[in-house]
DNA sequence: CGACTTCTTGAGGAGACTCAAGGGTGGTGG
DNA sequence: CCACCACCCTTGAGTCTCCTCAAGAAGTCG
């Protein structure tokens, strides 16, 4: 079902180079990143509230979701992990993990070791910068996506939220075009923006309707992207930008 | 009305105090970043939605906060900032400014030139460290603050938002007891949470009736911290584990 | 082929919003 | 020092978006 993780294959490595392009030198020091995989069936736990090991992971292939089970049972995704992303590492910050993190597919994760990152911060500067900006990048999707669930309706939030993932499936690939493949349910859209399925499920009927978005089981076509970007009342963002202050490749 | 900050007092820096303590070496390398200090009046642009420019500052007197404007006019508050805050680091992944930041009252800032920043990500390994570490607690605030205007009622959001500010009002200042004093207002708390000014003061007014909370003109007093607590229904986070994995001190 | 998950649709109810207006409070200037 | 003004808080009434409850259809997997 899922491969050994090619390691010549720097594309786990692809949110690091959106702000500097890594030397030869450098993927190599970063290499052991990825030294340690690990293949999980869909639905394996990768993390648990509440639990006090704090491992993170990088996630070369498939898709898992970061969320908080609410007292009343209640869900609010927090984020969903496309290949290339970085898992746990909020959990760093604090005792105890904030959220839970499940396989939403068949995945390879690759396991850090907590002293390999300290090792990395102390030889590779740029590393750590480039790490710092990926950090920010997370916080500003945190941020959009805290303004559209808190100002917007259901259409703009979705609207946002799925213009949002189409631009992170789209940095990965540049060919899906207008299309956008994902293991999501609708109980999943409705537990990253905060509604219930059954609005979900009318707000995408509409979005048909209106001839903006299809969604078929996971596969979403935009027909109207403008419409969509208006809908949700956000502009695009452009990440990567040319950070000249970065420290030196070593 | 303000004091020009004393350089000695280490206070702008008790965020990266949170994680380790730092050494007088260390101290001494980051005195620049508190170099270029201004003082600004309440009311001014720190930074602006969409401008280019990405200055980065510490905040080391008074209240900011930062948010977004939707195009209805409608705004989201993402953070307010707190004496020894960073300022526009989110900004630093994208090339256009994604929220505002303006001072909630006078204010002493402090800019923080990018080279400088680089710089020390090159020579102060643990300094980087404890920036990285610092950008993942503010990821799990914006996380916890997504969890609640997502998927609790206005009371909830409120008790959490309130309940999360105090704590890190409290690191600050442990003196402060329950009480909580800032320079918002009911129209800021209802920016916070994603609700209306009227539904905030008629939950206030609820709080007050069921002896939980008091709040008169900023000044809040916390009655029932469980009670709370149990309405928000977020555990309580404790920040600064001891990370023993991070680089050394130089 | 059968059981489970996911999607779809209907009807009624509630939390939060909009619109509207009056009362406090603090700051400013005459 | 007092009066006025701007901002903030408070309260009421009607409306609407979204939720809850309920049930059936469609698709998927073993």
């Amino acid at each position: 079902m899922t491969d050994p993780p090619d390691l010549n294959d720097h594309s786990a490595l692809i949110r690091f180079q959106s702000y500097a392009t890594l030397t030869a030198d450098e993927l190599k020091a970063m290499m052991p990143l990825v030294a340690a995989t690990k293949e999980l069936a869909k639905g394996s736990l990768i993390q648990e509230e509440g639990e006090r090991t704090a491992a993170i992971y990088l996630l070369l292939q498939g898709w898992t979701a970061s969320s908080m089970i609410l007292p009343d049972g209640k869900r609010q995704i927090l984020k969903v992990h496309l290949a290339g992303d970085l898992i746990g590492l909020p959990s760093l910050a604090v005792t105890d993990a904030p959220d839970t993190v499940v396989a939403l597919t068949p995945v390879v994760v690759a396991r850090i070791d907590l002293y390999l990152l300290g090792e990395l911060f102390e030889t590779q500067p740029r590393f750590a910068a480039l790490l710092f900006l990926i950090s920010q990048e997370e916080r500003l999707m945190l941020m959009d996506r805290l303004a559209l669930v808190g100002r917007r309706d259901t259409a703009g939030r979705l609207a946002g939220m799925l213009l949002q993932l189409h631009a992170r499936m789209l940095r990965q690939n540049p060919d899906i075009g207008d299309t956008l493949t994902c293991p999501l349910t609708q109980a999943d859209l409705a537990d990253m923006i905060g509604v219930t399925t059954i609005h979900i499920n009318r707000t995408l009927m509409d979005f048909r309707e209106r001839q903006i978005l299809t969604w078929v089981r996971g596969k979403a076509t935009i027909l109207d992207k403008a419409a969509l970007r208006n809908i949700a009342g956000l502009p695009e963002r452009v990440v990567g930008r040319n950070a000249r202050w970065l420290p030196q490749a070593r």
